[in-house]
DNA sequence: TGACGAAAGGTGTATATGCACGTAAAAGGC
DNA sequence: GCCTTTTACGTGCATATACACCTTTCGTCA
């Protein structure tokens, strides 16, 4: 029954928790600065990859943010009550469903931006340009 | 209205977003490596950190994993459930719930922790020791 | 010793996450 | 044209996340 860690190594050697725990506070800070728009920042993220001229169906949506489709199939739930997104069945296939950013969506996410812009800005103000893409590149990486 | 930014450019920009993205399938990751103990990494992370010999505070708990209180509170619910850990009131402090691992989870970490080991070594076989170390020190300065 | 602010914790509400499973429609093979 | 397989999507279930708010208890100070 000996394991061979101690409870402090996992928080430090562990690189999913010291994932997710990043990704907590991150997302704290860039939801605080969303509070105004009552947007969290995966809404924000979602309307963000809906600014497109053409309906992007479901599966394509969720490729494309990283997720699993049926989370973002929830996750579309209060944007579409908001009326910030529209959905319609598919012209060609009916099995479809394809999403819209709206009116309404497209205006808040113009006062949206500039909020992101201010975390985004404080966020990336402690490294330069050159450490930020070798740290995404870090990332990439790891979870390839 | 006009927005500045095309669809494309946030998923690529948004220092959140890269990092949520990267967070969950890290997560989709050390989950299917745990899914023989039953176990999310969340869980083990918890179970992880209640690894030393005294009996911890919701609060401390909470502040170690840098997480929510609330959150952990919840989180633990299915621990306790299935007999994972024990939480005591407080002796001195009747506010204090305090929390320690049970030896049934102790007998479970041990057979969980080899299987982490082996997502662990199969997402660090793509850098070295020291680009981990840069990337840890990356994301301590991201979010600092 | 009683009032009062601070500290510890839980609950209500809402969103986020994804696996297992089911349904319906399209595509393909014969 | 029918049968099988594949594709697109939703739901049930369980866990994860955190803010706002409430209750209980502790410490302190007059």
């Amino acid at each position: 029954m000996t394991i061979g860690y101690t409870h402090t190594d996992f928080s430090a050697l562990c690189a999913c928790q010291t994932l997710r725990r990043s990704a907590r506070a991150m997302t704290r800070r860039y939801n605080a600065a969303l509070t105004s728009v009552d947007l969290k920042i995966g809404q924000f993220t979602t309307l963000a990859a809906l600014l497109q001229p053409d309906p992007v169906p479901i599966t394509v949506l969720a490729e494309q943010l990283g997720m699993d489709r049926t989370t973002l199939t929830r996750d579309l739930k209060p944007l579409e009550r908001r009326g910030l997104v529209v959905s319609d069945s598919g012209s060609k296939d009916a099995r479809q469903r394809r999403v819209t950013i709206s009116d309404a969506g497209r205006a808040l996410m113009s006062r949206a931006v500039p909020l992101w812009e201010d975390a985004q800005a404080e966020t990336k103000k402690s490294m330069t340009d050159d450490q930020w893409a070798d740290f995404r590149q870090g990332l990439q990486t790891l979870v390839d």
